[in-house]
This record gives structure tokens, sequence and C-alpha cells, in this order.
DNA sequence: TCGTTGTTTATAATTATTCTAAAGAAGATT
DNA sequence: AATCTTCTTTAGAATAATTATAAACAACGA
């Protein structure tokens, strides 16, 4: 439970103004217990339904970008024609049901550790990032 | 080095009519040493440089699909605009030069053995894929 | 050869995403 | 508080990838 307050806080010191959609869009992303995964049309249909406000969507699209390039949300990739993303940045791995659309996560411990054996000159690894897919 | 009939036979096999445009999109697409990486525009564009022939956007988006349905095309989960497919559909990794925004190979290998050590019932895995970002 | 069915094609339609430019709001300065 | 500057929001247009449509065409079987 994150308070109006600490959005604002978090707003301020990546200097992205505290506006009033932001801080709509922050209580929906941000003020739940379990990670959340969406798609931008996802959270857009979300704002209007637990705040009552409606955000337009190109801004909704504005402040997942950048809350991404602020590092407060991931994006996962995934064989899908929308673009998903999550709201835990932190390493971790993901589950997805091909038939229900739907990912799960995966804790690290649910992983065993990932040895990648090569590597491109020049190039340092930025991420690794695995990706189960379900089926029934 | 496969042979027009080769692609003939395979496409009946399939129950796919060998119609010439199929057979141009095997020869680009299979008929090379290493694996290839590819989005639709790329191949639509490398059909007409290596064949000399035409074949309709459409065409290629439909036979990619059918190709991929029948397992001889994978789909590589990246996060970019474009889809990506590869020739290789054997269990197998890939780094992404997000610069470059190039695919390159991992063999299994160069990838220790990941172990899955979580299970949702009703469901089982259908593959388990590693993307590896490298930046500069 | 003829009829059936599958395929190709140009084009239109759809969908996700980005761009644009004008109106509005936040922050700093006095 | 008034003003100025800068950032943000917004509707709507533009773009880009993909899918749908329906008419012309080609492969197959009888």
């Amino acid at each position: 439970m994150s308070s109006k307050q600490e959005f604002i806080e978090k707003l301020r010191n990546s200097s992205l103004r505290p506006t009033k959609q932001r801080i709509n869009i922050c209580e929906v992303l941000f003020n739940r217990d379990k990670t959340f995964h969406f798609t931008i049309n996802d959270l857009f249909n979300l704002i209007k339904d637990k705040t009552g406000e409606k955000v337009s969507l190109a801004t909704v699209y504005n402040t997942v970008h950048a809350f991404h390039k602020k590092g407060y949300l991931k994006e996962i990739p995934i064989n899908s024609n929308q673009t998903y993303f999550d709201t835990n940045v932190t390493d971790h791995h993901h589950f997805f049901d091909v038939k229900e659309e739907k990912l799960i996560d995966l804790k690290n411990e649910d992983v065993g550790p990932i040895e990648i054996q090569k590597s491109i000159p020049g190039k340092k690894i930025k991420s690794v990032e695995v990706l189960v897919k379900l089926e029934d």
C-alpha cells in the first residue's frame, strides 16, 4: 500500500512532474501486492475503472515509456502483437500460457542459474530472459 | 543444398500445393548452410533479389505462417515492432544485439542446462527460450 | 478436359504505436 | 499573486505491421 504522497515523491525524484494523470497511473500500477503484467490497453481500461478518471491513450503510452526508461517497469519479450510490461523489475523469468495469453512469474529460485558460455567481442550482456511457453 | 524436387515433396507431404511462389520461398529460406533469421519484410525483399521473381507480400505472410504451423519455422520472441522467424527449429537460444537489431544463434552447448522447478497444474512445457540482450 | 478446391494477389481494413501541434498545468522568479 | 518558461496532456492524424477480402488463377483428381 503506497500513498499518493509517495508517488509524488517518486515522480519528483525522477524529474517527472507529478500530474494527476501520472499519479493515477501510479495508483493502478504500483498500489498492489502482487506483480502486475499488462499491455498498454489493459492499463488504459483499468485506469478508467479504478480511478474513475479518464487518461488519454497517448498519455498512457508516454507515461509507461517514461517509467520504463526510469526502470520502474520492465518490458517482457513474448511473441504477441502487443507489448507486455511488468511491474516486477527484478531479474526474473516467465511462464506464458499460450492458450490463455497470460503471463505467470517465475521466481529466480524456480529457474536454475543460467550460464552463457559464449561472448561477442565488444558487447556485454544486458539481460538474460527465460520464457517458458505452456500448453495444455 | 536442397533441390527444387525436394521442396516439392516437402510441400506435398504437408498438404501444401507446390506453387511457384512457395518453391521460391523455400529456395530462399532453406537452400542455405547456416541458420537464417528474418522478418517478413527481409524475406519479401530477398525473394525478389534471389529469384528474380516477385511474390506478393500477402503470399509471403501466408506461406511463412503455413510453414510455421507445419514446424518448418520458429518464431523468436524479441521485443521489437517486427516479428522474427528462424529456420533453425531445433531447441536453441539467442543473443539479440539491441543496437544493431541483429539476432545471433546460441548453440545449446553455449547455454548451461535450464531447470524449471515450478509447474502449473494441467499445463505442460511447450518450449524454453533464453534471450540474451547485448549492449555495447 | 472439366469441375473442384486451394492459392495468389492487389487492395482495403485493422491494430498497435508514434507523431503533432495546440491547450493546459506545474514550477520558478519576481 | 502575476508572469514566464518549460513540461505535459490531449485529440486526432500519421505510420507500420499484420490480417481480411474477394476476384483471378493454378493445381489436382476424375
